[in-house]
DNA sequence: CCGTTTTTGTACTTCCAATGAACTTATTTC
DNA sequence: GAAATAAGTTCATTGGAAGTACAAAAACGG
């Protein structure tokens, strides 16, 4: 028994208000009025007035009336504001911690990284640590006028979304962490949580959103020591029910294949994990990146062995995953990003023969745009898309 | 860019409509205005206006008061209309066609089924007699005074949902086939294509719908001569790019395993499709399920060993669906409902090992409760399904 | 048996957001 | 300068839900 709310008038301006702040922000150049009015279908009147709520809102802002072209009274016009709200990106992960605040403008306002090494560390001294450095920034950006609107914090496990606790977190160490209380950011900062990989992904959504008109539908794999995936159907992150969908580090290659650190046999991780890369061109995992991509490019013999298997693994399962959901868009993140170009070739062969649909619809596989710390990126960049899709929420908490 | 609609007051109403609809057709028992105000928020008088509407257009229906109960004036008890508009569900698959209408009360009212073997078949021969046998049952309700208010085709291949053009469907042997012009439905009657497992899944949803209060979600497995699954998440299909998703019967299992019909190869199809099962049993794949079921279960050694491959090849599969999703709950459906207790014990083994979030959300396998032709009751509950989430559409063509 | 109580369903007024038309404003063109 | 044109605003109108009052129909209580 679905106890849907009924529409009262409020959801008609509600609604309303959303379609013109995500028409404004959305748009590649300034709109007026009239623009918005034209591309959304309602009247002027309309517009004006909800215009005039978001600019209260301080969400968007009137640009100096730019040097008229064409006869007519000269449009005023509408931008995404810059530096007023924004929000609050934070991510633990292997080998950093770190916070990032982005505006309406997509621009970063403020960040602070701190590499370390927290192969097992102590989640609570490292919570806590996260806390006082985007607190910082918190405190940073509202100095400057702004304000944050929220944040969301990136981890590289298990998440129960709704509950905000870590399950486990392999390569942290970390099991059954409550990661809120820790962090002890002040009551008008509201945080929620998510895997790294499904935030990262929505710094790609942002990212690939200009160039095709349509809202954006892909699979988004990210290769580190684990392998993770986000499915982004229509622009959306599909969370699962509990939020861990996306483990396809752990789809079964082979099952008679080696013993994989989760109690299964024969992971995608085992094949296409960092550590199966690294091993081949003798480095180590904490080797960075660019070493590892640039070791690799100029193969000898193991790397190429090493590089085909990684990319047939992945192949195969990125196959299962475009069978299962029938998406036929892939981007390559995380350490994958700069070697995207090697993998390919490999992971392409298989999925022209693995995936059902191919013949009709070929998978294209591609480097996912945004590669530095898109988790924090995406983080921050989630906040401003629920402010912008309930603007209604911000306004009643501003009075 | 999203070209949203803006919102208008008909969207109030139409929403309202919709939502009083589906409260009253949802609903275990009879409910009266008040209950129906009671349950949604609205106030009295909104219901009343609301109900009111769909009593005109016949998709509710009050019943005669029943004896008084408590004090106050006795409440009219509103219900889902029987008998007024109806679902029409198609299928043609490798042992039979046919069609069946249902009601908003989920009763079938009309029904024909012919029994045939379909492999190789001609494409518009066959959809030509499914077409006549439609129209029989279109002409037979309306005289009945009733309302066919669409039908949907399933059948067992790749279904581009949007064009309405089948690519393949490797065990009817057909390929490339527009199917609405063969099928020759009036035009008052919109056809609608899908896959048959997902629709079959459709019938699950109404199904389990009253068992747990929650919008189902779930993963449905559909063994015959492939194998096929659906995605359910909160009550609707995942229906993927083009309509092609789910196509389980593809995954993976072994690299290296036996080439499959497909291409690729050591497919799921090919360790737990229909052939692998009854060859076990020294049975044909006409063969009944019932008789497979029976020799199943009676296993002497070969058919436990086969039993034992298929389960476990299952649940690999299904893991890799359930990391991929994050969705806990599995049903078997098709040839796999009769023998659901056989293979649960292994696939539940395989769950255990292989799915990461399995420690802390058991994910639990069941028979599904509708074997009966289950893609044709749910391509007819789709019917209605749109016809509830949208009364305002049809009450406009009724003028 | 009749008034009181209680609940259902309806009538009517109020409220609110979008609409549409008229109007103001600011610029180009002639 | 006047006409043309486009942007933005004002205001009466419209449509649908909310709220209130009220009529209808039954049980209860004396």
């Amino acid at each position: 028994m679905s106890t849907t709310t009924p529409a009262r008038q409020a959801l008609l301006r509600e609604r309303n208000l959303a379609i013109v702040a995500r028409t404004v922000v959305d748009a590649d150049e300034p709109l007026s009025r009239a623009d918005v009015a034209a591309l959304t279908g309602m009247t002027r009147a309309t517009v004006s007035t909800l215009v005039d709520r978001l600019l209260a809102a301080r969400l968007v802002a009137e640009l100096p009336p730019a040097m008229p072209v064409g006869r007519g009274r000269p449009a005023v016009p509408l931008v995404a504001a810059a530096r007023t709200i924004v929000g609050l990106g934070l991510e633990v992960n292997v080998d950093y911690l770190g916070g990032r605040a982005i505006d309406l403008t997509g621009s970063v306002v403020a960040e602070l990284l701190e590499r370390d090494d927290l192969h097992a560390s102590d989640p609570t001294a490292i919570l806590t640590r996260l806390g006082r450095l985007a607190r910082r920034i918190v405190e940073q950006t509202e100095r400057a006028g702004m304000r944050v609107a929220g944040a969301r914090l990136a981890l590289p496990g298990l998440v129960d979304v709704r509950t905000s606790v870590l399950k486990v977190a392999p390569n942290l160490g970390w099991a059954g962490v409550e990661l809120l209380p820790a962090l002890g950011l002040p009551q008008n900062v509201p945080v929620g949580v998510a895997n790294e990989a499904k935030l990262a992904a929505l710094a790609q959504v942002w990212a690939v959103r200009g160039e095709r008109k349509k809202r954006p539908t892909f699979l988004y794999v990210s290769g580190d020591v684990g392998v993770g995936a986000a499915i982004v159907v229509d622009d959306e992150i599909f969370h699962g029910q509990h939020g861990w969908s996306g483990e396809i580090g752990h789809l079964t290659i082979d099952p008679a294949g080696p013993r994989c650190r989760c109690g299964s046999t024969g992971c995608l991780e085992r094949y296409a994990g960092k550590e199966a890369l690294v091993s081949a061109v003798g480095l180590d995992v904490d080797a960075p990146d660019e070493l590892i991509a640039d070791r690799l490019a100029h193969a000898d013999e193991p790397a190429r062995v090493a590089l085909n298997s990684a990319g047939a693994a992945l192949g195969q399962a990125i196959a299962d995953a475009v069978n299962l959901l029938d998406i036929d868009h892939v981007l390559l993140g995380g350490s994958y990003a700069l070697i995207a170009d090697l993998l390919a070739p490999a992971i392409e062969a298989e999925l022209a023969v693995r995936v059902l649909g191919a013949p009709w619809a070929p998978v294209t596989v591609a480097a996912a745009p945004v590669a530095d710390h898109a988790a924090l990126t995406g983080g921050a960049l989630a906040v401003l898309r629920d402010v912008i899709d309930n603007p209604a929420r911000l306004i009643e908490q501003q009075g």
